[in-house]
RNA sequence: GGGGAGAUUCCCGAGUGGUCAAAGGGGGCAGACUGUAAAUCUGUUGGCUAUGCCUUCGAAGGUUCAAAUCCUUCUCUCCCCA
């Protein structure tokens, strides 16, 4: 017989959040008796979030719709440290000055998503508490409660004993939990929510706070987003796919959604967007690639805005649907008397971002990639000039996936 | 502190004096097939002023006509003993 279930957990649920759960009947008792405060750790490792960091965080949205307060701790302390959890080597040290650069863009980023107002939400920093802790002190009272015996029985530690594990990453659990408990004693934090691989680092934290303070705490994670075909998420040839729209363009971003796996839409609709669930089970069990041009509609728009969205819909629908603006494809501008004069293929396709050196280029013509205004270019030593120019600009092509267009002033 | 193993191209991993820009796999890219999907097959995968030239095998020196391969020193990693 099922019990009935808080509505807010219920709906994490439902969309695909739970992983795991420390004590879910208790979890939802809670939530029931009144708002819960709870918090997601990101440690600022680098100058822009990316899509990995964000499913916890749209689980905040979420949580605090349904009236709980949400807390974004950054990492300012502990990204000096780095958590060893489901890496199997050791993270490259960071500077001071780099991390704390990280936290404001991050800080920056989330309060442009999340909408920090203080109250339901806001972010803090653990760099306030972590930074200037005397060893000793933290030794007496936090370390006594770990045992060495039982943390190395965590998972994270089982693996880093094969490649190795150096003290100061073994002390991340430590000042995760320790995160938590401070947590709990300035603003009544009960619950830490993250991806699966703090699982081990959560419920320290939680049993420390049993101890020291006699409370009860909760901890909830969510999977670890893979696509179906067993890849990391979010992975574009470039890398990761960031927010920064610098990093990662509206077009590339909205892109990489538009060419999801079948099998990953409707997960991909319950987790990223606010669309209603009956509604994605409905997209992704009709005309899947509407689907997939609704997810990429709806996620660029919750990152980048909805003008962003229709520029980036508007330019697939140019390049790929023969309807469109062909104005929003990418593109950079360049003067008449430049093409005029002549331009090696090569070095034109380097120079439009579409191959990154000329031999890359060179491979794309002898592969039959490189088209200019649909016209395949199959002499790697062809000049395209003026007489290319149709209706001020080129379309180039590299393969089937990949368009930019020189505009010509 | 002592002993052992190791560091190779984006990743894993062969190579132990010339035939090595370096096997194989992964990933990436391109082509075919498609639905801007998946799977599959094929090709390709350091750079360039290109039948050659330059850079690359942890770092710096050295031996040699010739080194990823041999010698020296250094840096880092792992394992075992203390």
């Amino acid at each position: 017989m099922e019990v009935r279930m808080n509505r807010a957990l219920e709906i994490l649920k439902e969309r695909g959040f739970v992983q795991q759960c420390t004590d879910e009947a208790g979890l939802s008792a809670a939530l029931d008796e009144g708002p819960v405060t709870f918090y997601v750790g990101i440690d600022p490792t680098g100058p822009s979030l990316h899509i990995g960091h964000m499913v916890p965080v749209f689980a905040l949205r979420h949580m605090r719709e349904a009236g709980n307060v949400g807390i974004a701790l950054l990492g300012g302390g502990t990204a000096r440290i780095g958590d060893p959890s489901g890496k199997t080597e050791t993270r490259k040290m960071i500077s001071y000055a780099a991390i704390d650069a990280n936290a404001e863009l991050f800080r920056k980023q989330l309060d442009a998503f999340v909408r920090f107002d203080d109250r339901t939400a806001f972010a803090a920093n653990n760099k306030d508490w972590l930074a200037n802790l005397n060893y000793i002190d933290f030794l007496r009272e936090i370390g006594s409660h770990f045992s060495v015996n039982r943390m190395l029985s965590f998972e994270a530690y089982k693996i880093r004993m094969e490649t190795g594990l150096s003290f100061v990453e073994f002390n991340y659990q430590l000042l995760q939990s320790y995160d938590f408990l401070e947590l709990w004693r300035r603003h009544g934090c009960r619950l830490q929510i993250g991806g699966d691989d703090q699982w081990g680092n959560i419920v320290a934290g939680i049993e420390l706070i049993r101890r020291v303070e006699g409370a009860e705490c909760f901890g909830l994670t969510f999977p670890l987003i893979m696509t179906s075909d067993g890849k990391k998420m979010g992975k574009t040839e470039k890398g990761a796919l960031f927010l920064d729209p610098s990093m990662t363009s509206p077009w590339d971003f909205f892109q990489y959604w538009r060419n999801v796996t079948d099998a990953d839409v409707e997960r991909f609709l319950l987790l990223f967007t606010f669309l209603p669930v009956e509604e994605c089970k409905a997209l992704a069990s009709g005309d899947i690639n509407a689907a997939k041009a609704r997810l990429a509609w709806e996620v660029t728009a919750i990152i980048h805005g909805k003008d962003a969205a229709d520029q980036a819909r508007e330019a697939a629908l140019a390049a790929f649907g023969g309807s469109g603006d062909i104005a929003k494809i990418p593109s950079r501008v360049m003067s008449r008397t430049e093409i005029a004069a002549g331009i090696g293929v090569l070095d034109l396709f380097v120079l439009a971002g579409l191959a990154s050196t000329k031999s890359e280029a060179r491979r794309l013509v002898q592969q039959g990639g490189a088209i200019v205004n649909d016209t395949r270019i199959e002499d790697e030593k062809a000049t395209i000039d003026g007489r290319w120019i149709v209706e001020g600009a080129l379309l180039l092509r590299a393969g089937k996936k990949r368009i930019f267009r020189i505009v010509v002033e």
